[in-house]
DNA sequence: AACAATTTGTTTGTTTATTGAACTTATCAT
DNA sequence: ATGATAAGTTCAATAAACAAACAAATTGTT
């Protein structure tokens, strides 16, 4: 328990505030801020005196030239200073990692790529994480803050309450506890959480979904991975593992998947369910990128079967529609192109398909960071927890 | 906007932590709640006085003969008073109403129960609705607080932010401002929602789901309706019509449903399914208690019609636990008997097609309020209200 | 029966962050 | 220059929690 307030708690809930309306609003004044919180302006100037001394925030003394409106005396523009900090983001993925240095606003400066050999056993691959993130510390410019934290995106099954990755089937990882892992070497605090979850954060508040209180994120690759975020909240469920509506069943006699069910959307809708498409239609093998590459030159085959794979995921999301209520979806693939028409199959399938669309449809859109999904994500998983004001979670029970 | 923080917040916040403890875990000691929430002894002590004023909360002056443990002062037994006012909550059905007067525990102290003849009109529906609700009040014994609330669950689509119902096909009711029509008869706060999630709130309140954060409620019915509580928070999406999991689709290619998609669960698994697998299966026509009760009988038919409608449910509940990961789904049926095996197979499908319950299992139970759901959820959804502290929703943007 | 020990609950003064109002600073228009 | 207006600061008042001392109630011990 504890969460009650005193004088602190309620420091800290306002200047939370102020600072998250600056980090998504800059530049504000400080009597805009007075009226946009209902603080008084004395309050804020408080506020604000030590948000500028932390360097969360900078005064453009530049004193705008701006002429024009209104007599009075100039208000002073605030800024959210991205640069008082750094993010290290880690996207680990089957075979590879990437570790993206970050500004506090998640803008990427410096990208470190690794591949991760087969041979490789988990506690080489880790060592290797280790040693890339201290060099990236290492290398990165002095802050006043320096690197706030870690977060780390992965491709499985995350209790991310405990930090322990359960279970990456594609990575052959079970039961890693990574993140007291990583805070032992590193002595900072470290947040890791499924990719899906991840990119789903990233690109709610930095990205496609800036703004939208009710987004799902779809990432599309060998498997489907998905991250929901309802009023704000990514929903985690009971042990954190909540997400996993690429194994909804659409066909419940259909073929068998590799999670132990029948019929799982991603049987139907992914890259992979593509490629075995093609194949059976012509009876070669080819990648996802090639499978598009023959689309694009006309191939029929190609079309059909990414067709299907769009229309599948179409009759999956109108599920996931009447279940949820988004006001938005966005859908992270690795096309080159043609995914437009994918997009707007998708979107006519869930329109035709989902009863509750007519009362609130759901915009389906293209992720904003593609293959940074999951990186960026991870900077933002951090950077939400930092900035998160204190959660009063009273009336629990 | 407006959440930030003051004196009054504060002091709001403390009351509400503490009442809310007191509401769930009575009797407590000023000094018991003092260590459970950390706050002084002398904080406790005064929020503990304005809420005896209030007559919120009782002292047991019976100064306890409890022999036993311990020198020292014995502790004065403090009671959450649930006579201190009454609510109201409305079950609205197809071809009836119910109105239940509760206390503030949700007890239900007094039923009117109403048929609504096929031949009425929304008005004339709504009148009579609202003639009962005020005769259940002034029938009401006196209270300090008198009634606090009416609340009303809708089988339908509900736009519980704006309290419109949107669409509810089986009572033929469309674009009903209820809310406000009701706020203005009776000069009294009125919430509205769908059925199914009034009743996941009362469950999770006051029933089977007692404590548990994460709970689904599945109500069985013509149709499937679901309720969602994800972190103690019912789910409701961008315009409050999220939980439509009766609609997922299991079998892309299957039969038409009402709602316009195909091969949705509720086809499968719903009264109606059970009634018409039977009929397939026997060509007589049955009511769903008849069926039921077949079954005891031994019908083979019958039973195999039921396991049928167990099976998909299963199948349809699997996707949800690996979307959701809840802890406990509580199932409302009509069964008179033999809902237990039907509880047991489900169960036995999840275990066996989601890939999630061996890290995370959901219980499935029944529910236990059983036709009384949805008015005693309608009411536990004022009560919700009522008692919610000031929510900081800091960090929103 | 008196008294120490112990625990509950109250009283009192201190601390702290917000508020509101007065005040200073800066800018434009006449 | 002067008045009007808006931005930002200063300062006393207020309110709620806290910490510590105190009062009350109960048991066990001499």
């Amino acid at each position: 328990m504890r969460a009650t307030g005193d004088q602190t708690y309620i420091k800290n809930l306002n200047r939370s505030i102020v600072l998250n309306l600056l980090r998504f609003n800059s530049p504000l004044s400080r009597v805009e801020i007075s009226r946009q919180t209902g603080l008084t302006k004395a309050t804020v100037s408080g506020i604000i005196e030590q948000l500028l001394q932390e360097q969360y925030v900078l005064e453009d003394s530049h004193v705008e030239p701006t002429g024009s409106t209104g007599v009075g005396r100039r208000p002073v523009p605030l800024r959210f200073n991205p640069s008082a900090g750094h993010v290290i983001g880690v996207d680990l993925g089957v075979d590879y990692f990437r570790v993206l240095v970050m500004d506090l606003s998640c803008k990427v400066l410096t990208t470190y790529d690794e591949t991760i050999g087969e041979s490789d056993s988990t506690d080489d691959a880790i060592r290797r994480m280790v040693d890339i993130i201290k060099l990236a510390i290492h290398a990165a410019n002095d802050t006043p803050l320096g690197v706030i934290g870690v977060g780390v995106g992965i491709p499985g099954l995350v209790d991310s309450n405990r930090g322990v990755i359960l279970n990456a089937p594609n990575l052959h990882w079970k039961d890693v506890s990574l993140r007291s892992i990583l805070e032992n070497e590193l002595r900072l605090p470290v947040f890791i959480d499924n990719e899906a979850n991840v990119g789903a954060i990233g690109e709610q508040l930095f990205g496609a979904g800036r703004g939208v209180s009710n987004v799902v994120f779809l990432s599309l690759g060998r498997g489907i991975g998905t991250g929901v975020i309802l009023n704000n909240h990514l929903i985690r469920g009971q042990a954190g593992i909540a997400g996993e509506f690429g194994h909804m069943t659409i066909d419940e006699n259909g073929p068998n998947c590799s999670c132990g069910n029948k019929g799982c959307l991603e049987l139907y809708a992914s890259e992979t369910a593509v490629i075995r498409h093609y194949h059976q239609l012509t009876n070669t093998t080819a990648s996802f990128k090639n499978v598009i590459r023959q689309m694009e030159k006309g191939d029929e085959n190609a079309k059909k079967a990414v067709e299907s794979a769009a229309h599948f995921l179409g009759v999956g999301l109108a599920s996931l529609v009447n279940a949820l209520n988004p006001a938005l979806i966005l859908i992270s693939s690795r096309f080159d192109s043609g995914e437009e028409n994918v997009i707007q199959r998708v979107s006519q399938v869930i329109s035709e398909r989902s009863f509750i669309a007519p009362y609130s449809p759901a915009r389906v859109q293209t992720s904003q960071f593609g293959s940074f999904s999951c990186g960026i994500g991870a900077g933002a998983l951090v950077l939400q927890a930092h900035f998160s004001g204190p959660d009063s979670q009273a009336y629990s029970s």
